[in-house]
DNA sequence: GATTAAAGTGTAAAACGAACACTATGTCAA
DNA sequence: TTGACATAGTGTTCGTTTTACACTTTAATC
């Protein structure tokens, strides 16, 4: 069914750009497109909103739809409108952020192919979506810093050596041990658990999980978590 | 000259949070509506982003026919999508925040009234323009703190007093002078001038000017200017 | 030349950040 | 069972930064 408007319209999209961590590298999920324009390139998951539907709602639609992802951290990133960003016509695509925890593996794919890629090693990407993806690494880069959003990333029981992994991986530079650990009990938002983490033929690890409770209380009061 | 599309497209709009500082409180620019939807009600500069500009343009743009600011401050904020701010129809705006210098005075307005309202004072808005703007003062008062944004809020020459003024009003509360002058010069940003500002029976005050040049060189670096 | 009112300046104490090396513990293999 | 292995876990010192705080300077005006 034709929709008809008096001045040409832009079409209006969103993409996701999803980020997890395995332990090592920060890892971007990627999807191989299997219609023209870019046809077989990987690109951001995303496509076109609804005009019943909110921004954030066709981002979680897309995010399921295209890699089986629910539930995830998901925030607004940037809108990219430049005029030539879609060859066929104007199309101006609201970016988001996703963060997702390793358990929520890649299965439900709608059709096309989804993969991890580390972020230092990425394939040539469809459209502007480097550029989106950079945005959203320095978006990122930047966040964790001063919000507590690495939880995002891990496990819901995590070591403390796993979480200064992920800030390495994310910030790109080594942190020393007995600092990183000062700093990230001394908000007392993480809770030791009863339990240990044994891995291989040393001292197993206090695990920990984030209090997310405490942490909107604390954000009500314009605290910054800070490493 | 009617335009179709296989599918219901949103309409797309710009809205522009334009602050201002009087030396006093902060300022923002609202314009009342000459049309319904509310009309005759106050509401942010803004209006359609057209199918051959990019965004910013649009933003740009808009400010000009409706306010005839130019040259200012300007910078992506978000983007608003409910599927009900508009009651007319589908409508995604994104929202840019604008700081002008005083200098830059409201006079060719397009056609409907501009005026500054202090921020703790606004009337009430149309659409969910509250929000943005709410929006837009978090993320001012944020910027505030890292980024030396303030300068685009004050003439090219100022005192220091001027811009703890400044810093005062948009953060909400007063600040140790001593302790705000050794931090402002210490990223030594502000070029001291020859001039003094002379205003009333006191000691006149030095004038500074920021220097961009040698703050473009610096935030390459990653630097920051924390207040 | 006395008054006015804002400009301009330094220091000490406390908090914070950075640098740095050894002990503890469970597993595994000999 | 015992010793090797490999990661977990822990404190202190030093330099820097932040905070709190009060008096002197200066030009204009009367």
């Amino acid at each position: 069914m034709p929709h008809t408007y008096e001045y040409p319209r832009a079409a209006l999209t969103v993409d996701c750009v999803v980020f997890g961590f395995d332990g090592g590298e920060l890892q971007a999920l990627l999807i191989r497109r299997g219609l023209a324009p870019f046809k077989d390139k990987w690109a951001l998951p995303g496509g076109f909103v609804r005009v019943e539907e909110t921004l954030d709602d066709a981002a979680r639609r897309e995010l399921e739809e295209e890699t089986g992802l629910r539930e995830v951290f998901l925030e607004q990133l940037y809108t990219f409108g430049s005029v030539k960003r879609d060859p066929r016509e104007r199309v101006v695509s609201v970016a988001y952020f996703a963060l997702v925890k390793p358990g929520a593996v890649t299965a439900a794919t709608d059709a096309a192919e989804a993969k991890w890629f580390s972020v230092s090693d990425l394939p040539s990407l469809a459209f502007d979506h480097v550029d989106i993806l950079t945005t959203a690494l320095t978006r990122l880069r930047g966040k964790l810093t001063y919000q507590p959003i690495g939880f995002e990333l891990l496990p819901p029981k995590f070591t403390l050596t796993q979480l200064q992994r992920l800030y390495e991986a994310v910030l790109g530079e080594p942190l020393d041990k007995r600092n990183f650990r000062k700093k990230a009990l001394s908000y007392d938002l993480l809770i030791a658990l009863k339990e240990k983490h044994q891995d291989g033929p040393h001292r197993p690890a206090q695990l920990f999980r984030f209090d997310p409770v405490k942490y909107e209380r604390l954000k009500k009061k314009g605290f910054l978590f800070e490493i």
